[in-house]
This record gives structure tokens, C-alpha cells and sequence, in this order.
DNA sequence: CTAGTTTATTTCACTGGTGAATTATCAATC
DNA sequence: GATTGATAATTCACCAGTGAAATAAACTAG
């Protein structure tokens, strides 16, 4: 197998070496993107993977979540879009998908016709509270040895980082 | 445009929410989770932007990064399934796609035939060269106002992380 | 009322990646 | 030295997701 681990001491000496070749190159921060690269990677197989026996993917959960978390329970594809970081067309699969297997309606919204109001069904919402618990020690164990400290300046600078990709987001779209 | 400012917003109010309904989920660890995922989608997406006008995508641009930083320039390509985490299938077509553009030779190994031995080129070198100082700007730009012990504490935070992600790993192939 | 814009959906071609079976080589054992 | 089993790479058929363009319906502003 292989672990992240020896992903991470191979990456370092590939680093160094290529910082030899290429000595403007910012090492450090090729090493933090690197980072944040493989770690995010994993997070995303580790909850594919929790997901699958549940025959959900990452774009379905995250959809069905947003939905969950809202008070009214509801949406509307374009605004999903936008929060879950995907293409329209994806967006009409995945309202296919849930639609199917009733863990949200599709209706008109009255106001404005052109919108599709999605809702969270009570089965959708009994579905989340049944596959959202098992998830929880995973979820948990991945921040053991984490003190409130650590908590607190991870916190800060993903956020930070945040800030830049956004800054650096704008300037490419001008 | 969907900035990562607005799509965090709505996260954390999520989460919030949903913490309010199963109140056992590990909320703080929750958001962490979160974060990680959408930074590092993030800036898979601002690689992908970069690399595109060179006609490479991810996959092939950590491969030829990997052969580029060997003493040797060379590697199997079971080797860079294990780096990359790549199944051995799409690694085939990767080499191919590589081979095509001359960047990588393949020939076989005089110890063991079964082995393939995969080797950058000159011209693979030549093209690393080209590519990678013009994304040094965006790399150096992600850091901006991280002092050197952001820069620290962020290295140990993501590397105690990852050595969380390994554990995690372990116990679900034992 | 008309022209233009917004919202959502659908279709099509394409890319990237995967799982299952296949081929070739090696290593070990009888 | 033939047989069995493991390992490395490839091939093939398939799936999920994407981008672009076309369509349709409904809103908005002049």
C-alpha cells in the first residue's frame, strides 16, 4: 500500500532536488501546495469511500447536505451550483439522482417560474441522520493529538490561505 | 463567480445548522474537514488552469515532475503508480501520452524483463525548465502574509494530519 | 409590446480514471 | 526442467464529470 507517509518523504527529497535544478523556485510554499494537495486527495478518497456503501458520491452528499442544513430545507440548482463548485449539467444529473430516489422533490417556484425549487424530502432528511453519524469517528480521529491551540491556528491559516486563493482567483478573471 | 469567501460563509452556517440537529457531530473537526477539502479542490483546479495551455493535466504533470527530480531522471511505472496514486491502468496511458510527445522514453529493464523502465528526455528536461518558473508567482502568492512560524506550525499542522490520515488508512485494510 | 437577459435543462463530444481480464516474465518448488 | 504461483504492465469496455452549444421558458426594461 501506499501511505501517505512515504508519499510525503518522497515528495520532500523531490523538492530539494528540484530546487537545486531550479533555485528561484519557492520551495517552501511548493511544499505547503504539494501538502495541501495530497492531504486534500485523501480526505476526498477517505469520504468516497465512506459514502459508497451508502451509493452516494462527494457532488450528491454535499448537495443533500446543503439542503439539510438549510432552515426551509430548500434551494434552487443555480444556487447548489455555486456552493458546490459545479457545472449545471452536473447539477441536473445529481437533482436526477436524488429526485429518483425521493430524497428530494422538484417544483416550480411561484414567484419566478424559470426557478426550480429543490426541497429536502423527510425521507432525505431521515437519510442524513442515518448516514451522517457512522462518519463521525473517522471525522474525529483524523484531529487526535490536535490541542485546542492547534485547532485554533489551523483554523487560521486555511483561512488565510482562503483569502489568497480568492485574491489570486479574481486576478486571473479580470 | 463563486469566491471561496462566500462558499465558506455558507459552510460554517451550515455546519452551525446541522450541529443544532445531530448534536454528537464533531463540528470543529467538521469545518477543518470541510476547509481541507474545498482549499485543496481549490487549487487542484488553479494547477489545472496552469498547466491546460501546456496540454498537461495533472496526473501527467506529477509524473514528469517525479522523473524530473530522480538523480537518474528514470522510475517504473509501478513506482509512480505508488507516488502518484494512480492506478497502473491510467498509468499506461500517461507514459503513453508522454512518449507521444517525446518528453519520456520507455524501454525495458535488463534485470527483470517484466519491468519497464521509464526515462525523462532531454527535451522532458527542457520542458520542466519552460513550464515551471511561470507558476512561481501564483505558488509564492498562496503564502502571502505567512510569516516564517505561519509557515512552520502550518508545515506541522498538515504533516501531524497526514500522519492521522495513514492510521485512518491502516485500520480500514487490516 | 418587444428586445434582451436570466434560469434551467438537454444534448453531444470529450477527458480522465477504473475494474476485469490478458500477456509476459520471474521465482520457487517438486 | 516442467509446473505453479506471483508480479508488472497492458488492453478493453465502461462510468462519471466537463464544457460548449442549443432550446425553452419566464422575467425585465425601454
Amino acid at each position: 500500500m501506499a501511505t501517505l507517509a512515504n508519499c510525503i518523504v518522497m515528495m520532500d527529497e523531490g523538492i530539494d532536488r528540484v530546487g537545486e535544478l531550479v533555485p528561484q523556485m519557492p520551495a517552501a510554499e511548493a511544499r505547503m501546495c504539494r501538502l495541501m494537495l495530497m492531504l486534500g486527495a485523501t480526505i476526498d478518497r477517505e469520504l468516497e469511500a465512506k459514502l459508497k456503501p451508502n451509493k452516494l458520491n462527494h457532488s450528491e452528499f454535499l448537495t443533500l447536505m446543503i439542503l439539510y442544513s438549510r432552515p426551509d430545507g430548500s434551494s434552487t440548482p443555480g444556487e447548489l451550483c455555486e456552493f458546490t463548485t459545479q457545472g449545471a449539467t452536473n447539477m441536473t444529473r445529481i437533482a436526477n439522482a436524488l429526485v429518483k430516489r425521493a430524497l428530494i422533490t422538484r417544483g416550480s417556484s411561484k414567484d419566478d417560474r424559470r426557478r426550480v425549487l429543490i426541497r429536502i424530502t423527510p425521507a432525505g432528511r431521515r437519510f442524513v441522520q442515518k448516514v451522517l453519524p457512522p462518519m463521525f469517528p473517522q471525522v474525529g480521529a483524523m484531529f487526535t493529538g490536535f490541542s485546542a491551540g492547534d485547532m485554533r491556528q489551523f483554523d487560521r491559516l486555511l483561512r488565510k490561505l482562503a483569502g489568497n486563493l480568492d485574491q489570486l482567483g479574481e486576478q486571473r478573471l479580470p
